[in-house]
DNA sequence: CTACTTTATCGACAAATGTCAATATTGACA
DNA sequence: TGTCAATATTGACATTTGTCGATAAAGTAG
């Protein structure tokens, strides 16, 4: 079969999946999620929640950090853009994020964005 | 296996494909593709290219429209709204169509809420 | 050190997927 | 009608994928 090696494909693939994708939902309400916490709302094994989070890894879609025991994930910093790499790339109008717009329309006003600038 | 009704899966997968992704931005590139060009710029046989147009016309990544012998088909007008509501999903920012960039640009200059309200 | 917890890896399995050759279907035109 | 071109479907195959049980690895606390 055609082995591909495109970054496109494989963050699209690692996004095509029922699990991967609650994985990446419950990641998008916090700043950080603990591994532990997949197990429960996903309703699969531990090694399963294990691998799913390898191949989310992999594809560039999280970041993990290790604190002790435990393991904490977040969405990458860099997802936004490459989305929107892809976006644009199949579509017309393409997409953008949204902290590309109000930096266009204004000076960084106040830090009423929900995230915080980071490093 | 965990056999999913996900239309956000669904049209994620049709997008995890070298052969498919190939056929989206020769899509994006012009306003409508006859099939017979797909065959020649996919390196996949006939059928195979049947097949993968048959999956991103169930997914609702693309339409297609038979005139005479041929079938043309177009990236599918809702995909930006698809792949822009997906985003948001999993990523605190998300990301929107450029359109609705021009028109969120005018109207609500203070809003502090990431997300236009409306509909 | 041992015992315990959390996470990752391994091995195996069934299901899904991408591919093509052969064939069927659809439509145009003589 | 019959023939040809474009597209779709079928059947078969190898590869990939998602899943779990068992087990290993990493870290903490006693």
């Amino acid at each position: 079969m055609a082995r591909t090696n495109d970054p496109d494909v494989f963050l699209l693939a690692a996004l095509a999946d029922p699990t991967r994708l609650e994985i990446l939902r419950e990641l998008a309400g916090s700043s950080e999620v603990c591994a532990c916490d997949f197990t429960s709302c996903c309703d699969v094994s531990q090694p399963t929640v294990s691998h799913h989070l390898k191949v989310l890894r992999e594809a560039g879609a999280v970041v993990s950090e290790r604190r002790g025991t435990w393991v904490f994930y977040r969405i990458a910093p860099n997802l936004q853009e490459r989305l929107a790499a892809i976006a644009a790339s199949i579509m017309p109008g393409g997409l953008v994020p949204l902290a590309s717009l109000r930096r266009a329309s204004r000076p960084a006003p106040l830090a009423t964005s929900p995230r915080p600038p980071g490093p």
